[in-house]
RNA sequence: GGGCGGAUAGCUCAGUUGGUUAGAGCGCAUCUCUUACACAGAUGAGGUCGCAGGUUCGAGCCCUGUUCCGCCCACCA
């Protein structure tokens, strides 16, 4: 006999030991596998490589939303038949790692200039093998059908020869240079970083007016800045060149004040004349614009940061200042010397830093940069050409937006946690080796007194090669022949430009394929409110504690259902309660069926008896078959997944099950049908659910096939008892053969009747016990069954208008 | 400044080829511990689908305008 299951759907006792079976089984590894005997490279496979997640990080909703989403498609794909890879894989997160290690050694007194660069890069080893595993452990809670047997790490060999390769490639055909350029300088990081790593936010800030003064006169030019300490590094003033204010002014110089220094009164049109005092002072190492007007007018460009964002000996008195003290200061300075005009509230965007919040300061450096606009053009065409869908299309403008404006990336970091920039520096003749293989000379003069560039690359440069690389790319492997280009790159849309554009780019450029066929952008996850996420505000949810509180398939239900492709969702635990309790559902449903079996007659003789019910059941199945896969294929999830919900909770659980104890009940052979029909329909359930929930259905699968299999092994559902539900058949048109449309209609009036007589047995206040009778208008008698919960009419063709009620008691 | 998205029941949201009476979950009201499930069942209240026009036999859905909210890109000192 079965064992006894239990009331409530005990996800804590499941989850872990399904993943363990799935595992050792082997389903996650693609069952047409170029590895093993009896490949065939003729079947096209469904791949997705994993966004990698921070190889120090913690499992966020962001993970959970990726991985729901990709393991529907992973198992959607697999029960369809389809060999499936779906690649697993951590990045190493330079910014990010190195400041965790950091804060670390902080903690304990020292620092990683203290340790020194070797030291430090073992210490960052050390961590990751010590915590690196964490979140992969996470992410497989989450039941991710990962093939972790292709698992990647961004700095592992492999993927380093391909970061190696792709710099390489790009430095001989001119697309990557070195040179001093405008860039964004993170002080408290020390390092460069790229454009799309500042982010701005409107602050309250003053803007302030002072005299340039015209040496040897009286004259001034006022001025106005926001930044009073970048005077310091002024190399001229800008009028416009017909402003008639200014205009006499123009070729004379003017005085920076406090230092002394003379710089001209330059004419720029770039100048607006109707904001602030319409003169602009040009400090063209610290100012985008100004820089640009700087090259323009052959300027000095005089830097008065150092890396920490002090002011340097160029600042004269205020060399060691901090900036924003130095701004205080000169301003008061100045204010002595009678230079000073007024300061006006002025609201500002200020730079700031994407990781850590700080204020950026534009620097002119001299890094590494990527001229990428060449690269955009072919990528930009595979997008318009339609070689890549993006999901939801409209992401579709801002990704053109984007690329038709795009700009050279600064590619250096000047941190020690990433690859280094494989160039390396002669002493003797100055010349630069840029090679695959670590060189031991110069390639210009052999001298091999030669140095490595010290600085690393930023974490999306190999993010970018990403789905080829993990495949083994620059060699020709046969996972690189077989599961390239990839299927799906499933992502949040934050980092369509960081990452998803740069691997269109990369892919067209070193693979001369595009690197996945589509793109599923999600959105962002908010708390029930629609606020963002965050500590102070004391409103993150860890999927982890959603997890131990209701479950793995709760959770990934809720994601999935809660939300439509780009679309922020707002998330509450309310929702994800509600959907524990659909598992219970269908878990009860399971239980229902499965101690019911022992009812069961054996196969009557003679044609198949279908009732009403049954065959009102089964169409609306088949109707939901050709819904989900049409949805599947549209990638509309969420609907699909809203479809089966609503099915089998208000028309198989509510009716059809209702109804079947009647039949069962009656004891007439013709029960054999009704469990044919809970069985198939339950199972066709359960494959559908699958990819949503895949605990719950797995579990509940394994104990239907074990009773069916004891108690009644004439069932079999449609597609058969398979080893397991992770790889069984997914529901086609075939196997609903026999299952027309057609009785829903008179199904649909027998609702009518049903509910009419409860009304009725409401109203008239009929107590339990007693029958209510009706009389159809064509004078039929109704056989009307009776249940102590529920009634159910068994006959159809019937008009709801003419019936008329009494009540008896019932013999 | 340029671009994108949203506005549907008290709350959070579905609603993709325009088609009868606009849906769900939660919440609310009344009843039921009934032999799968109280993590449940039954019944019910609640919406002029932001606003104004237009196309159409017919519009939540298409077009134009408009208001409010959110986001992205650019960064006028």
């Amino acid at each position: 006999m079965t064992k006894q299951l239990p009331k409530t759907y005990d996800f804590n006792e499941t989850e872990g030991r399904l993943y363990q079976q799935w595992w050792d089984a082997g389903y996650f590894e693609p069952a047409n596998d170029p590895k093993k005997p009896g490949f065939d490279p003729t079947i096209k496979p469904f791949v997705i490589s994993i966004p990698p997640a921070n190889v120090t990080g913690r499992l966020h909703l962001g993970h959970a939303m990726v991985v729901s989403l990709e393991d529907l498609m992973i198992r959607y794909h697999r029960m369809k038949g389809e060999p499936t890879l779906w690649v697993p894989g951590v990045d190493h997160a330079g910014i990010a790692t190195q400041l965790q290690v950091e804060n670390k050694l902080r903690d304990e007194g020292t620092s990683r200039e203290e340790l020194g660069r070797e030291k430090f890069l073992e210490r960052i080893w050390n961590w990751k093998e010590e915590y690196g595993g964490i979140i992969t452990q996470q992410i497989r809670r989450l039941g991710a059908s990962c093939d972790w047997t292709r698992e990647r790490f961004t700095l592992d060999e492999g993927l380093s020869i391909a970061v190696r390769e792709a710099f390489v490639s790009l430095y001989e055909k001119g697309w990557i240079y070195r040179g001093p350029r405008m860039i964004n300088w993170s002080p408290g990081l020390q390092t460069a970083i790229s454009d799309l790593e500042v982010e701005y936010s409107e602050e309250q800030s003053k803007l302030y007016y002072f005299k340039y003064m015209i040496a040897d006169s009286d004259d001034f030019i006022p001025v106005a800045t926001t930044r009073p300490e970048t005077i310091l590094g002024d190399t001229a003033v800008a009028v416009h060149p017909d402003d008639d204010r200014y205009k006499k002014l123009v070729g004379k110089m003017a005085v920076v004040p406090i230092l002394g220094r003379e710089i001209p009164v330059i004419a720029d049109d770039y100048v607006d004349r109707a904001f602030g005092t319409g003169a602009l002072k040009i400090t063209p190492a610290h100012d985008p614009n100004d820089y640009e007007i700087g090259m323009r007018h052959n300027l000095e460009f005089i830097n008065v940061l150092n890396k920490d964002a002090t002011i340097n000996e160029k600042g004269g008195p205020y060399e060691g200042f901090d900036r924003f003290e130095c701004r205080k200061k000169l301003w008061e300075d100045m204010s002595q010397a009678g230079l000073v005009v007024r300061e006006e509230a002025y609201t500002l965007n200020v730079p700031r830093s994407q990781r850590g919040g700080e204020v950026i300061e534009p620097m002119v450096s001299t890094q590494w940069f990527l001229k990428i606009k060449d690269m955009a053009e072919p990528a930009l065409q595979a997008v318009r050409e339609g070689q890549i869908e993006i999901i939801p299309e409209h992401f579709k403008k801002v990704y053109y937006n984007w690329m038709e404006n795009i700009q050279d990336w600064c590619i250096s970091r000047q941190l020690w946690w990433g690859h280094r920039i494989p160039v390396w520096y002669c002493k003797d003749c100055g010349g630069m080796t840029v090679v695959r293989q670590d060189p031991d000379r110069c390639q210009h003069c052999g001298s091999t007194k030669i140095e490595q560039d010290p600085d690393v690359l930023d974490t999306w440069f190999s993010s970018g090669l990403w789905p080829f690389s993990t495949l083994g790319w620059p060699e020709e492997t046969s996972d690189l022949k077989y599961f390239y280009p990839t299927s799906t790159m499933e992502t949040g849309y934050d980092i369509l430009f960081f990452w998803v554009a740069r691997m269109i780019m990369d892919g067209l450029e070193f693979t001369g394929e595009v690197p996945f066929h589509t793109v599923y952008l999600h959105g962002l996850i908010r708390d029930e409110h629609g606020q963002k996420m965050s500590k102070t505000k004391n409103n993150v949810i860890d999927p982890l504690e959603v997890m131990d509180e209701f479950g793995t398939d709760a959770l990934r239900f809720t994601l999935l259902v809660g939300s439509s492709p780009g679309n922020d969702m707002n998330l509450s635990m309310k929702k994800v309660e509600a959907n524990r309790n659909f598992a219970n559902k269908l878990w009860n449903a399971g239980r229902y069926l499965i101690g019911s079996l022992g009812a069961m007659p054996s196969e009557p003789e003679g044609e198949p008896d279908w009732t009403l019910a049954d065959r009102w059941i089964k169409a609306r199945l088949n109707y939901l078959r050709e819904t989900v896969n049409r949805l599947f294929e549209s990638y509309q999830f969420g609907e699909a997944g809203r479809q089966i919900y609503d099915f089998f909770w208000t028309e198989f659980a509510d009716w059809y099950i209702e109804i079947s104890k009647n039949q069962i009940a009656e004891g007439s052979d013709r029960a054999y049908y009704t469990f044919q029909t809970l069985v198939e329909v339950f199972d066709t359930c359960l494959r559908f659910l699958h990819p949503f929930t895949p605990f719950v259905t797995e579990a509940l699968w394994g104990h239907l096939k074990s009773a069916c299999q004891k108690t009644s092994p004439s069932l079999s559902p449609t597609g058969g008892w398979e080893d397991a539900l992770i790889i069984a058949h997914w529901p086609e048109k075939k196997d609903f053969e026999g299952w027309e449309r057609g009785a829903e209609e008179d199904f649909n009036l027998i609702q009518e009747i049903v509910r009419a007589i409860r009304n009725i047995r409401a109203e008239y206040k009929v107590q339990p016990g007693h029958r209510v009778a009706c009389m159809i208008s064509a004078g039929e008698k109704m056989d009307i069954i009776q249940s102590q919960r529920q009634i159910f009419v068994s006959l159809a063709g019937v008009d709801p208008d003419a019936f008329a009620v009494s009540s008896a008691p019932i013999e």
